[in-house]
RNA sequence: GGGCGAUUAGCUCAGCUGGUUAGAGUACCUGCUCGACACGCAGGGGGUCACUGGUUCAAUUCCAGUAUCGCCCA
C-alpha cells in the first residue's frame, strides 16, 4: 500500500483539516458497504409495484474467489442496476451460487486425501454431509467479496442452486420433461474424464491443440500375405477395433470389401466396411472403427450393426479385453503397444500430427470416449421456440454478432448428457424396482404408484449436472414452480449479463427452459461482455499464474478506482487487457472529483443555508457553458447506458467533469468567488453545486462509494429537504434528466472560442519562453466584436486565464512593429514584446500555421469545386464545408497579411 | 476445415448508422510549490488509421481479398 501521509496546513481552516488533500478510499468504502446493507436499500418489495427491473446474476461457484473477471461482470451489473434503480424503477438484483458439481465434489475430496481417506470408504452420506459443512465454512466467500465491489444485489434473497426451493424446481423440471418424452436413458457414447470419473457434456469438455502423432499401422489381411495400412493417433484403442472402413469411392473398398482383417496383438478377425464418413485424403484413407471408444466411429458402428468392445475401465486403465495390457494406464499402453508393433515390423511410419484433443473443463484431464449408459435431453424440440425468440427479437443480443453464433448452435444443437456420476449435486429422481425393473419417475419415492414393495426400490445413484439446476436460474430464484408474488412481478428478467464462454453452457439453456417452463422468455437483452486477459493478451488463470486479484487492486486502488478504470477500457464486448498500471486512471479520476469537492467545500465554509436554484438571469456566459455541457453529458450518458455503451458513458463524464468543469469552469469562477460581488458570488456557489450534484449522481453507477461519501458532506452544507429519501442515499437520488432549456449551443459555442483565444495566449507565451510568473500585455483585434459579448467580469477572467497585465481590444489595430501573433475564431491576438521579437522564429511559426491550414482548405476547395460533390452531397453537407472554406480562408488570408507584414518591416 | 474478432500516436485503446483540421490515457519534451488537486497545472512533439483492390461525389469508417495475432465450433 502506498498510502502517503497527509500534510496539514495549520493556517488552513477547520473544514479542510477534515478533507485530506488525497483520497483514501480505504477508509471510506467498508463504512458505505455496511451502512447500505444496514438500510437495506438494495432489497427489493414486489408490492411496492411500479415498473420492475430485474438481472440475476451468473451465479459463481461456492468454491470460487473473486477474479477479474467476476469484478468485469459484477461491476458491469451493478452499474445497470443502480442506473435503473436510481430512475425509479423498481430493481432486483438476484444474487447467489451454484454448487458446482465436480468443481466442489474435487475440493473435499482432496480434503479427504490429505486425511487418507476416500469418499468411498466414508459413503455417499457422510461424504455429502462432508461437502455441506465445507460449503457451510468456507463456501460462498465470493459472496461477500461481491460486497467489496460494491454490489447493489438483495442479500436477503440470496439463493443456492441446492437449497430446497432450487431443488424441488430441479425435481419438477426432470419429472416435466420425463413425462412428455424428452429425458431418456440411453447405452451411448459419451465424454468420460477418468480423473473425475464422471459423464461431461459436449459444453464440458475443452479442445486443445497439441502436438500428437498419426501413427500407421499395419493390419494383416487374412489368408494372404498383405496388409493394409491404417492411421490413428490413439493406437491403444486398436485393441477395440470392430472393422476397418474404406469410403465406398475409394478404389480400394473394391478389393478389399470381402477381406477379413486380423487385429494385431490380439488377433481378432474383423471385416472391412464401406462408409461415406471416410474422408480417403486423410491419413492412409483408411480407418479403424473403435465404436466403444470414439463418437465418429460409434456412429459408424450402428450404421454397420458392429459389436462394441471396451477396452478400458473408469480411470482410464485397460481391461480384461486389452489382453496382456489389462491394467495399464491408456497413454503407457500407448507406448509399450507402439513398441511392441515396432518390433514386429507393424508400424510403417510415425509422423509428427497437430490435432484438437478435448480436456475435461474442471481438472483439464484428456477427455475419453466411452460408451456408457446415461440421461439425455432431447433438445431439438426445446431449440425450436429457442431460435425463434432470437429471431424475433425478443431476445436482443450485444454486440449482435454473437446471434449468428448462437443460432449455429441451436440450430445443429444436439442431446444433453445431464447424468453425473458424482455426488454432490441433485440426485436423479428415478427409482428402480430390482425385482421387476420397472422405473418410476417422480420427486419423492412417496409418488411411486404401488405395485413394487418398497424395499425392493432404489433411487438411481446418479446425480444432474449443475446446469441442469442452472438452466431454471431467471425463474427457479424467483420461487417457481410456486406461484410467489415475486415471480408474477420480477419475471421476465431484463438484461442478462455475462461472458460470451458460456453462451451455450448457460444461456441458450435458459432461453429453452424459460420458453418450456414460463412460457416466456427469462431475459430480454443479453449483453456479452469480453474476456479479461493479462496484457500480453492470454487468458487470465490461475494456473498460468496471470491474474491480478481484483482485492489487490481495491486495497491499493480503491474499489472505485478497479471499477472505473475497468470499464474505461472495455469497449463493448472487446476483450479487456489488464495490468496493474491501469487502474491509475481511475484513482486518479477519483482524486480529481475529491479535490474539485474540496475546492467546492472550501469555498462554501460555513453556510448552511438551503441551495435555493440558481438564477437565470445571472448567468454568464461561463455559466450557460457548464449548465450546457453538463446536460449535453447527461443526455450522452444517459443514451449510452442504454446501449450498453457503458465505456462511452465512462469517458463522456470524464471528459466533462476533468476538462470543462475543473479544468475550465472552476478556474474561471475563482475570479468571481474572489470578487466582491456578492450576488453573483452566491449564484456562481448554486451552480457549482449544481453541476457537481449532478455529475455525482450518473457517475454513482460507476463509482459508488466516492459518489456517496461526497453527496454525505455537500448536503451536510447544502442540505436539500425536497428528496428525504434520495438524503439517505445516492443510491436513491433520481437520476438526472435532461433539460434542453439550459442548453444554448450558440453560448457553449461562443466560450469554445473563448477558450480557444486563451489557448492561443498561452502557447504565444510559450513559444517565446516567457515565464509565467511574468505579467504580459495582449491586444485582440476582435473578429465581429467578439468581445461585446462579454462583461467586465468576463474580460477580467480571460485575462486572468492568459496570465496577462493588460488585454486590449482595438478592432482597428494595426501593430506598427513585427509582433508575434495568432490568428482564431475570436480575432487576431497580438502580443507586443519589447526586444524580445523574433522574426525567422515568427516567420517559422506562421508558416508553419499557414501551410496546415492551407492543405486544410485545399482539400475542402477541391471538393467545393467538383460538380458531383455539389450535386449529390446533401446540402447540409455542402454548407458545412462552405463554412469551413470561409472561416479557412479568412484565418490564411489573416496570417498571411501578418507575415507579409513581418517580412516587410523588417527587411 | 468452417465461423468470429482484432490490426488507428512508442505503449494501451476509443472513434455508433460513410463527410472530424483523426481523439483519450500513458510515455516523452518544456515550463510551473499561481489560495482543490504533483494521483496536479500550462504548453508541445508524435499517426500515409496493417496491406491490395472495389463501391461512392467522398472510405479510418462499407465490401472483397491478403498478411499477422487471438477466440469459438468441428
Amino acid at each position: 500500500m502506498n498510502l502517503k501521509h497527509l500534510e496539514k496546513n495549520n493556517s488552513e481552516i477547520d473544514l479542510m483539516m477534515d478533507i485530506p488533500k488525497q483520497y483514501s478510499p480505504q477508509e471510506i468504502e467498508n463504512k458505505w458497504s455496511e451502512y447500505w446493507e444496514k438500510g437495506r436499500f438494495f432489497h427489493a418489495d414486489p408490492s411496492k409495484k411500479g415498473t420492475p427491473y430485474t438481472i440475476v446474476i451468473p451465479p459463481p461457484n461456492v468454491t470460487a474467489a473473486l477474479h477479474m473477471g467476476h469484478a468485469l461482470n459484477n461491476t458491469v451489473q451493478d452499474i445497470l442496476v443502480r442506473w435503473r434503480r436510481m430512475q425509479g424503477y423498481n430493481t432486483f438484483w438476484v444474487t447467489g451460487t451454484d454448487h458446482a458439481g465436480i468443481a466442489t465434489q474435487n475440493v473435499v475430496e482432496r480434503k479427504l486425501r490429505l486425511e487418507n481417506t476416500t469418499r468411498h470408504e466414508i459413503g455417499r452420506e457422510d461424504f455429502v454431509k462432508r461437502v455441506w459443512k465445507w460449503r457451510e465454512e468456507y463456501g460462498g466467500k465470493i459472496i461477500n467479496q461481491l460486497k467489496r465491489l460494491g454490489c447493489s444485489c438483495d442479500w436477503e434473497r440470496e439463493r443456492f442452486t441446492l437449497d430446497e426451493g432450487l431443488s424441488n424446481a430441479v425435481q419438477e423440471v426432470f419429472v416435466r420433461l420425463y413425462e412428455k418424452g424428452l429425458i431418456y436413458q440411453n447405452n451411448f457414447i459419451i465424454n468420460w474424464c477418468p480423473r473425475c470419473l464422471t459423464a461431461l457434456s459436449d459444453e464440458e469438455v475443452e479442445h486443445r491443440e497439441i502436438e500428437g502423432a498419426l501413427y500407421h499401422i499395419a493390419y494383416k489381411i487374412k489368408k494372404s500375405d498383405a496388409f493394409i495400412v491404417v492411421a490413428t493417433t490413439r493406437p491403444e484403442t486398436l485393441l477395440g477395433d470392430t472393422a476397418i472402413a474404406l469410403n465406398p469411392k475409394d478404389p480400394r473398398y473394391e478389393q478389399l470389401k470381402d477381406k477379413t482383417i486380423i487385429l494385431p496383438v490380439i488377433g481378432r478377425e474383423i471385416p472391412v466396411i464401406g462408409d461415406d464418413f471416410v474422408d480417403p485424403s486423410f491419413g492412409t484413407g483408411i480407418v479403424k472403427v473403435t465404436p466403444a471408444h470414439d463418437p465418429n466411429d460409434f456412429e459408424m458402428g450402428r450404421r454397420h450393426n458392429l459389436p462394441s468392445v471396451n477396452v478400458m475401465h473408469e480411470d482410464g486403465t485397460m481391461n480384461e479385453n486389452a489382453g496382456h495390457y489389462n491394467g495399464m494406464y491408456r497413454f503407457d499402453c500407448r507406448k509399450k503397444l507402439v513398441e511392441e508393433l515396432k518390433q514386429s515390423g507393424q508400424i510403417i511410419k510415425i509422423e509428427r500430427h497437430i490435432h484438437a484433443v478435448g480436456h475435461c473443463y474442471r481438472c483439464d484431464t484428456i477427455v475419453e470416449p466411452r460408451l456408457s449408459l446415461q440421461w439425455f435431453v432431447n433438445m431439438k424440440p426445446l431449440a425450436k421456440p429457442a431460435i425463434d425468440a432470437v429471431k424475433d427479437g425478443k431476445i436482443k443480443i450485444y454486440p449482435e454478432r454473437w446471434v449468428k453464433v448462437y443460432l449455429d448452435w441451436m440450430e445443429n444443437i444436439r442431446d444433453w448428457c445431464i447424468s453425473r456420476q458424482i455426488w454432490w449435486g441433485h440426485r436423479i429422481p428415478v427409482w428402480k424396482c430390482t425385482e421387476c425393473g420397472k422405473i418410476f419417475v417422480g420427486k419423492s419415492i412417496d409418488d411411486i404408484p404401488a405395485g413394487c414393495d418398497r424395499k425392493n426400490i432404489v433411487q438411481d445413484e446418479d446425480v444432474l449436472d449443475t446446469w441442469f439446476s442452472s438452466w431454471l436460474w431467471p425463474f427457479s430464484t424467483l420461487g417457481w414452480p410456486q406461484k410467489t408474488e415475486e415471480l408474477a412481478f420480477y419475471y421476465p428478467t431484463d438484461t442478462l449479463v455475462t461472458a460470451p464462454e458460456i453462451l451455450f453452457f448457460w444461456v441458450a439453456r435458459m432461453i429453452m427452459a424459460g420458453l418450456e417452463f414460463m412460457g416466456d422468455v427469462p431475459f430480454r437483452d443479453v449483453y456479452l461482455h469480453g474476456t479479461v486477459r493479462d496484457d500480453t493478451g492470454t487468458k487470465m488463470s490461475k494456473s498460468l499464474g496471470n491474474t491480478i486479484d481484483p482485492l489487490d487492486v481495491i486495497e491499493e486502488f480503491g474499489t472505485d478506482a478497479l471499477r472505473f478504470s475497468m470499464i474505461l477500457i472495455t469497449a463493448e464486448g472487446q476483450d479487456v487487457y489488464l495490468s496493474p498500471k491501469k487502474f491509475e486512471i481511475g484513482r486518479n479520476f477519483a482524486n480529481k472529483i475529491w479535490n474539485a469537492s474540496r475546492f467546492l467545500l472550501m469555498n462554501f465554509g460555513e453556510e448552511t443555508t438551503a441551495f435555493k436554484a440558481f438564477d437565470r438571469s445571472l448567468f454568464s456566459t461561463d455559466d450557460w457553458y457548464i449548465v450546457g455541457t453538463l446536460h449535453e453529458c447527461i443526455k450522452h450518458v444517459t443514451d449510452s447506458l442504454g446501449k450498453f455503451r457503458i465505456n462511452e458513458a465512462a469517458q463522456t463524464i470524464y471528459d466533462f467533469f476533468w476538462h470543462c468543469y475543473c479544468d475550465r469552469y472552476i478556474e474561471a469562477v475563482k475570479t468571481v468567488l474572489y470578487g466582491d460581488d456578492e450576488k453573483l458570488k452566491a449564484n456562481t456557489r448554486k451552480i457549482l453545486f449544481y453541476v457537481l450534484d449532478n455529475t455525482l449522481r450518473i457517475l454513482h453507477p460507476l463509482m459508488p462509494f466516492i459518489t456517496e461519501e461526497l453527496w454525505h458532506r455537500l448536503h451536510q452544507i447544502c442540505p436539500d429537504d425536497s428528496q428525504i429519501e434520495s438524503f439517505k442515499t445516492i443510491a436513491l437520488a433520481l437520476w438526472p434528466e435532461y433539460d434542453a432549456t439550459l442548453v444554448d449551443h450558440e453560448m457553449i459555442q461562443l466560450v469554445e472560442h473563448k477558450y480557444e483565444l486563451i489557448s492561443a495566449a498561452r502557447n504565444l507565451r510559450s513559444e517565446y519562453d516567457i515565464p509565467a510568473t511574468n505579467t504580459i500585455r495582449f491586444v485582440l483585434k476582435p473578429e465581429n466584436g467578439f468581445m461585446d459579448k462579454f462583461s467586465e467580469t468576463e474580460r477580467e477572467i480571460i485575462k486572468k486565464m492568459m496570465r496577462a497585465e493588460s488585454l486590449a481590444i482595438k478592432p482597428d489595430y494595426f501593430p506598427e512593429s513585427a509582433l508575434p501573433s495568432a490568428v482564431v475564431k475570436a480575432g487576431t491576438l497580438y502580443m507586443p514584446l519589447e526586444g524580445v521579437f523574433d522574426k525567422n522564429k515568427e516567420i517559422e511559426r506562421l508558416t508553419d500555421k499557414l501551410s496546415k491550414l492551407k492543405s486544410s482548405l485545399n482539400s475542402i476547395e477541391r471538393k467545393l469545386s467538383n460538380k458531383d460533390f455539389v450535386d449529390k452531397a446533401p446540402s447540409e453537407v455542402v454548407e458545412k464545408e462552405r463554412i469551413k472554406a470561409k472561416e479557412l480562408s479568412e484565418q490564411v488570408q489573416k496570417i498571411q497579411n501578418n507575415l507579409q507584414f513581418i517580412q516587410q518591416i523588417s527587411s
